[in-house]
DNA sequence: GATATTTGTATCGTGCACGATATAAGTGAT
DNA sequence: ATCACTTATATCGTGCACGATACAAATATC
């Protein structure tokens, strides 16, 4: 961006903006996702799961960048939610298999408005929402 | 991006890699900041005051967009560092002023490699990076 | 087949982030 | 001056995020 004197400006740093608008997006869906009784990070792991059932601990981990540190204590308030099932892998006695209750899977149909309710809040157009999307990917993909 | 049933696929979710990718960037400048003994917060707001010293609480708040009940105990811990000093405003004594001590003036010169040496790690073209920096901040200013 | 290594999850400690709320200093209207 | 109102910061409680570490199940090595 900019080199020598200028380089510690908040202002030309990419960090800032990523961090604060990771942070807003966050508090954009707060109030809808309050109504479900869900964090977002929550969310996020009902997103896997919707798509797919019955996921290991570890797989969820390596679908939303997460360690099992902070993954652990998250599945099991989701538990006590009855959102979600934590049971032992047979093949894997070390692997926890978490698969969704009733209630997370009807809870589906309540979070389909979501995304399109986001979509308004952030003024972006396709075009440029598709941009921002393939950056961070690559951004994400570039380091490691 | 999509309509209808696609919607909830984590793939298609704009938010998921803006999460990802600000955990990302934080995690790459966490090996760079913990020689320096600084947390990701605490270098950004060291930034501000490196621009600009003697700033309100307030003032840093706007900046960083983030609030007091983050702000202050990260604060107190960086005076605790005697990085900065904490000192009540003469003319407002609701304000409390931040200043750099001669420790958090000097770390500025440790830290001037840093942004370099992120851009190093982040395979972004140039290009690449403004284009970012620009869909972020409208991104940013678009949801207030 | 006892031992070493790897893998999957959990525990612990620290530091944000933020909603809700409290408190004290300043401001304004009566 | 009094009382409502606003502003600046702090406190409290909850939920991530992650480094370091622990531990048990599985696998590999000999």
């Amino acid at each position: 961006m900019t080199n020598g004197e200028d380089s510690l400006k908040l202002s030309n740093q990419l960090c800032f903006p990523l961090y604060t608008a990771s942070r807003l997006v966050t508090k954009c869906y707060q109030p809808l996702l309050s109504k479900l009784d869900l964090t977002y990070p929550q969310y996020l792991v009902l997103l896997v799961l919707w798509e797919e059932d019955q996921v290991r601990l570890s797989d969820i981990a390596v679908k939303l960048q997460l360690q099992s540190n902070t993954l652990t204590p998250l599945l099991k308030r989701m538990e006590e939610l009855k959102l979600i099932k934590r049971l032992k892998s047979s093949e894997d006695e070390r692997s926890i298999i978490i698969s969704l209750t009733e209630k997370g899977i009807a809870l589906k149909k309540e979070a389909e408005w979501i995304p399109e309710s986001l979509g308004e809040k952030l003024n972006l157009s396709a075009v440029e929402a598709k941009q921002l999307y393939q950056l961070l990917y690559k951004l994400i993909n570039s380091a490691e």
